[in-house]
DNA sequence: GCCAAACAAAAGAACTAACCTTTAAAGAAC
DNA sequence: GTTCTTTAAAGGTTAGTTCTTTTGTTTGGC
């Protein structure tokens, strides 16, 4: 019983996909631009000849889909999306939570990809990256100070060496990765880690100030070893990682 | 799911919107698993005591998500999608085609971390991949002598290189990737080009099957040396490439 | 007995015609 | 000038109904 070679025949669409596809088509082509207000539901209800409700659903999923953004109110509607991979998020989110990825496969991947974006944030980076990174490396200070080390923090480092590298769909993907495993993480205060991440940090804001990619990437991988014996401490000590 | 960043208070949540998360934490909960049929839209809406109009949104919006899929007829109904990231092409093309990603910036995305996924695919690769590959390499061998040397097939490799990875996430990342750069590639074709990827093809193949981790890494890279070789001669010759 | 055509029923897809809620501009009251 | 109230446009929701798809079942012809 061979399944039937996916898409064979019409699988009959729905006129909800035909306004999606025409919608998408047309930012593609220029017709609208980012901000971009759409006619109202009922106007291309008429214009299609079909009825509100399946307009509304075409334009719910593109809001779900992050194609636009819906406005209630007089001087409401449906605007184009600005650009920004912020949708990324919630769909990587969705792959892990739904996709049957796991929390290793995901650092399996940072262990991979990071240590090359630290070399590229090396010889990318702008003054402007440098002062967001220290003051974030300021603030995490602060809260180790108060003995409150959010371990969610130190994560988010990382995106800033994604961003960088000055690279959109990079910082998109980072994003979601940080926001994935800040969901995930252990909350419960660290201050040995805190302290390990921290050195980390300051050291790669280092490498980085210096343009040194070799010693940035080398750093990266580095911290990744170290988590992962970290990782490997806790198993042994009976604590169950997804 | 979204991160409630932006919005502060409440922006009066839509009723699909209570319906969809309600479903994606029973997912989460295990109340359903991947291929259990929801109830049926006018259950539901009787459930929560609302029209079946929104429950239909909230369905809608989930399939777009790809966290459930929707079959019509007689024991149709909506049934949780099996695990599988093949959502993310979708994300990840939108996040290209919208979202103000360049094929640059991909491009240098895939230039970073293929050089990795190319060692870890060294060390995880099981026959079943070889298999895969050599069959691939063949089809592309006769296509070539066909005289048409399909570009949008050699980057397939790409593909069964990361799924050698045996990490969904990396699998279904890379698949996104590859639908964009198929979508985008020059269909023109070019036998040089041809030729010359069908040989990295090869030569990767050998140093995968002898689990050489470190040449399998090294060939990566000089593949997409050469290809940016190739590109800035483009460039030179005046072709634009976005 | 066997296979094809016709039928039946469940569930999604779509429509109609209302009414409710939100929101920000604009005017009124102070 | 500031604040309150009005108001209209657009999205959000509802109820009831009808259309379409799909597959198991039945029927009928051979």
């Amino acid at each position: 019983m061979s399944p039937p070679s996916k898409s064979e025949l019409s699988p009959k669409k729905r006129i909800s996909d035909r306004i999606k596809s025409d919608l998408k088509q047309a930012v593609l082509d220029g017709v609208y631009t980012p901000g971009d207000k759409l006619a109202s539901e009922i106007e291309i209800a008429k214009e299609y000849g079909v009825s509100k409700v399946s307009v509304r659903e075409a334009l719910s999923e593109l809001e779900s889909e992050g194609l636009i953004v819906k406005k209630r109110g007089i001087f409401g509607g449906s605007f184009i999306a600005e650009p920004g991979a912020e949708k990324m998020v919630d769909v990587v989110t969705n792959a892990f939570l739904f996709g049957g990825v796991t929390v290793t496969d995901l650092a399996e991947f940072r262990e991979i990809l990071e240590p090359g974006l630290a070399r590229l944030a090396a010889t990318r980076r702008t003054e402007k990256d440098l002062t967001i990174m220290r003051e974030y490396i300021a603030a995490i200070h602060i809260s180790i100070e108060k003995g409150d080390p959010d371990q969610t923090k130190a994560i988010g480092f990382h995106k800033l060496i994604a961003d960088a590298c000055h690279n959109r769909f990079i910082s998109g993907l980072m994003a979601a990765l940080v926001h994935v495993f800040r969901q995930v993480l252990n909350k419960e205060p660290d201050l040995e880690t805190a302290r390990m991440d921290i050195r980390f940090n300051e050291l790669f804001y280092e490498h980085i100030k210096d343009r040194d990619g070799e010693k940035a990437e080398l750093v990266m991988k580095k911290h990744f070893d170290a988590l992962e014996e970290i990782i490997r401490q806790r198993r042994q000590n009976g604590e169950t990682i997804t």
